[in-house]
Formats: C-alpha cells, sequence, structure tokens
DNA sequence: CGTATAGTTGGATTGTTGTCAAACAATAGA
DNA sequence: TCTATTGTTTGACAACAATCCAACTATACG
C-alpha cells in the first residue's frame, strides 16, 4: 500500500485550498468524499460529466493542495478527506465550505484518512 | 452616493466566493475590510504590490463575487464586506477564512455595509 | 504470458486570469 | 473653467487552467 506525496500539514496553504475547492467539478469530488468517507477514483469521478483524465488531473490538483489524501491499494487509489489536518490548520473552514455546499450536517462522516483494508 | 451593481444576497455563489478569496491580493484587501470596517479604494489597494489598475480588477472580480459592497461618494468608493449576507447565505464560512487568513478574532469589527457618511 | 482494469501522463486546444501601461471618466476644489 | 485626485476601462501579453483524446503504466486475474 503505498501513500502519494502530498503536503505536510503546516504546508497547506489557504488560498491553495480555497482555490482547490472553488472549482465546482472539484467541489462535487470534496462534497462526495464528505459523504462516503473514502472513495476510490472511480467512484468519486462517476457521473461527473468529465473525462476520466480530467477527473484524474483534479484529484491531482485536491491533492497537492492539501484537501485528499489518495493511497494505493492495489490497483485501486483510495481518496479522503484531510478533515483532521485541515481542521487543525484552519479550524472550521471545512465544515463551512461542505454546510454551504449542502451537505445536512458537517462532520457526519468520521475522519477516514486511512482507507478500510480490503 | 451611488451603489454600485452587485449580486443579490440569494445569487452569491459559493464557488465564485471560494474563487474571490483564492487570490492572495484579494484575500488581502479582505482582511484589510475586515480589519477597518470601511475602506475607499486608495486605502484598500495601498502597498499591495500590484498596479492601480490590477487593484481596480480585483475590486471588481470581490464585488461580483459578492463578497464586498461599494458606495461612491462624491469621488471616493469605499468598500466593505457584506459580512451580514455571506453569513446568511454561507454562515460561518467568511469567519473561518479571516480567522484562518490570520485575524485574531472574528466578526471583532461590526457589520458595515454602509460606509460611515462623510 | 496475455488481457482486462484503474488511473496517470502528455499533447493540443480553448478559454480564463493576473498584470501593467496608457488612456479615460467623474468629481472636487481653486 | 482648469486642474488635481480617484478610480475604471481598454489593450496587450504571458501564465495558468479545464478539457478531451490517445498513449502509457501498473496491477490483478486467467
Amino acid at each position: 500500500m503505498r501513500l502519494l506525496p502530498h503536503p505536510a500539514t503546516e504546508d497547506i496553504e489557504l488560498t491553495e485550498v480555497l482555490r482547490a475547492l472553488s472549482d465546482p467539478v472539484r467541489l462535487e469530488i470534496v462534497v462526495r468524499l464528505a459523504l462516503s468517507g473514502v472513495m476510490n477514483c472511480g467512484e468519486a469521478g462517476d457521473d461527473l460529466g468529465v473525462h476520466k483524465s480530467t477527473a484524474s488531473h483534479h484529484y491531482r490538483t485536491l491533492r497537492e493542495a492539501g484537501v485528499v489524501i489518495t493511497k494505493q491499494e492495489g490497483r485501486l487509489k483510495f481518496m479522503s478527506l484531510r478533515r483532521d489536518d485541515l481542521e487543525s490548520r484552519f479550524p472550521g473552514l471545512l465544515d463551512s465550505v461542505l454546510s454551504a455546499a449542502g451537505i445536512p450536517s458537517p462532520a457526519l462522516i468520521p475522519s477516514a484518512d486511512v482507507p478500510a483494508p480490503r
């Protein structure tokens, strides 16, 4: 199981997080992750209306901004929100964005930085 | 005194607000407004390190995204954050961004959608 | 080993954005 | 009315971003 490169918590930049969240496609991915906890890229990108390579580009943007973490298991890559990291770096930010994006109540889904074992 | 065109509260889009806040120059302008309540464009753009026309472009972006409101009095234009509007549309969002941007405690400055009379 | 699956990468295209400089508009005050 | 002040608009330009398609990599499974 490999962990893809991503910024350390203290290196997450506010403007980069906001920029990552400011794209409708990426915001939708983030909403799905918030609702599901963990998703592989195929699930996360399903019915997004964009080519899979475009979705892959968005995964990378989210990862490099520090919004998601990605772990590979077999031929699947599991993504999850870096809820705890974001909360410690920018308290309340992710929850308010998720709430604004229409998620009923924030933090319904427990932090799941580690994907469930296969 | 004229009010420049800006979106109605219910037309403010989350992704546009996030995009407006995702530029370091614009975020700095927003931080200054949060600390000062009301500023004219000259004050807001002072020492930003960009040309005044660039700053003017950023004012427009912030206004069209629904983040600030601008009112003209004489030859000055006064900008202020749309705190109440943003709070009602996206509760907690602006405060968490301002807090993340290093403002000591959010909501220290009372909402000031209307510039102080000259 | 061959094939299917899952996702990434590179190229091409199209459109957007941040920036400056110069010209412009509007207002206040002399 | 002339001039200084305040900010906007326009044009130009380079950098970036979103997208698709095709080719590629890596893993799992027959």
